[in-house]
DNA sequence: TTGTGAATGTAAGCATCGATTACACGGATT
DNA sequence: AATCCGTGTAATCGATGCTTACATTCACAA
């Protein structure tokens, strides 16, 4: 696996080499954009083999560079790790918010449309949707192990985007009288710990064999189990 | 780093050394329990450092011992890694039953002492202290990534025993008529995604500067909050 | 007691990895 | 056009997982 294609005496003093007929480009020196490109190989190893299987060389690998040029946009592995992570959750909230803006209206329980309580659910959903459609993505961004802790309080700004979110829409949902409890902070920590834990369950390993229908309908239903403990007058179902 | 006290000449075609007076043992060649010492020192790194400290022949080192020696007993660092899981699971669940077996009655919310939803909240609270308590440990344990998937479908017995203690202690609260929801397993899925994403949200750094007071708190106000929300007759509180 | 085989350790070596250093190239600024 | 500096290459280092060949010693049987 060490030398497939390079054949060693590319290099040559002076430049004879034009860009004759059918050179297919004859590589240039500078690659153009490498560290976007390194921080896209090192995304799809991740979602071949998990975080611990990226490593430089094989990104400058794909990346078709030597194993040491990574270096010169990354200090270290941890740094392009870092930028990887940046990126995935940068597309986990695009994602996220381009979800919840397309289905606004469609909360199947909370009573009137486009309530607040319901607005928490679907984003919730969505949440819980994309961490089982893109568990490798999901698992760097929620292990903060990938992010600078001495930067940003350890979370990245896109992430505190997102608990913003969550936070304003449990206001508006106390505000009109949806809440049992009027401790928001406890109910939103509570809400993120559900959501969370269930992602990671299952990335972790802890639902062995599931179809995505399980585990979509589980999402669901705890969900539903959830704010209907948190919302007010809690009966009516059974 | 590399060789710091060991004079290479130790072998002795003969064997003339008697353990004189003042020989600190003659360092026997069979190590007695090496097996056992490795999985020590690699929980000890794992303890120092997360899982992705522990190497080979880092534990090799701290056992005294030669860097191939470990691979008679673990074929590969999986292997010592699942070696290592499994013992750290153990442990978790002997440390949840022994905290359940001597605080049986303490559960400040709940109606009758030691009923089976008071006890259900006992069972969260000991599984969050510990993991809090214990981080790296519950670490590698939570993913379940150091476990055998081949074996026992990727769950180890002893934490099958766990979940099969919450499913008893939920029965025995519906039985008494203490749940809203006759969903046994979704109540359970539900309690369990919250408490381990509490769990991992504290340990992946989601709550970067908390003191262990915040943390304990915290973790019993969501308790109470979820439990409410699954119990019948919510409201009292406020 | 003695011999022998299996268990368990050592020594040496391979390939890969992260990271550093010295050098080569070439686009951009002057 | 000359030069500078960002970016790539080549070579190298130490550490790691793992394998192979060899050494030692324990346990069991004759």
């Amino acid at each position: 696996m060490r030398s497939s294609a390079k054949p060693p005496s590319v290099k040559l003093p002076a430049k004879p080499l034009r860009r004759t007929a059918r050179a297919p480009a004859p590589k240039p020196y500078h690659h153009g954009d490498l560290r976007r490109v390194l921080i896209d190989a090192a995304l799809q190893l991740v979602g071949e083999g998990g975080p611990d299987a990226v490593s430089v060389r094989e990104a400058a690998r794909r990346a078709g560079v030597s194993p040491g040029a990574p270096f010169r946009h990354f200090p270290s592995r941890d740094a392009l790790m870092n930028a990887v992570a940046e990126e995935a959750q940068r597309r986990f909230r695009a994602e996220i918010e381009a979800a919840l803006a397309e289905a606004p209206a469609n909360n199947p329980a909370n009573n009137p449309p486009n309530n607040p309580l319901g607005r928490f659910r679907s984003l919730g959903l969505a949440y819980l949707r994309w961490a089982m459609k893109n568990p490798t993505h999901f698992e760097i961004i929620s292990s903060r192990r990938f992010f600078d802790h001495d930067k940003a309080a350890g979370v990245s700004q896109d992430n505190a985007e997102l608990i913003d979110l969550a936070e304003r829409t449990l206001a508006e949902a106390f505000a009109q009288g949806q809440l049992r409890s009027a401790d928001l902070k406890q109910v939103q920590i509570a809400g993120r710990a559900l959501v969370y834990g269930f992602a990671r369950m299952n990335i972790d390993g802890h639902f062995p064999r599931w179809g995505v229908a399980d585990a979509e309908g589980t999402a669901e239903a705890i969900l539903d189990l959830f704010i209907e403990g948190i919302a007010k007058v809690p009966g009516r179902s059974a």
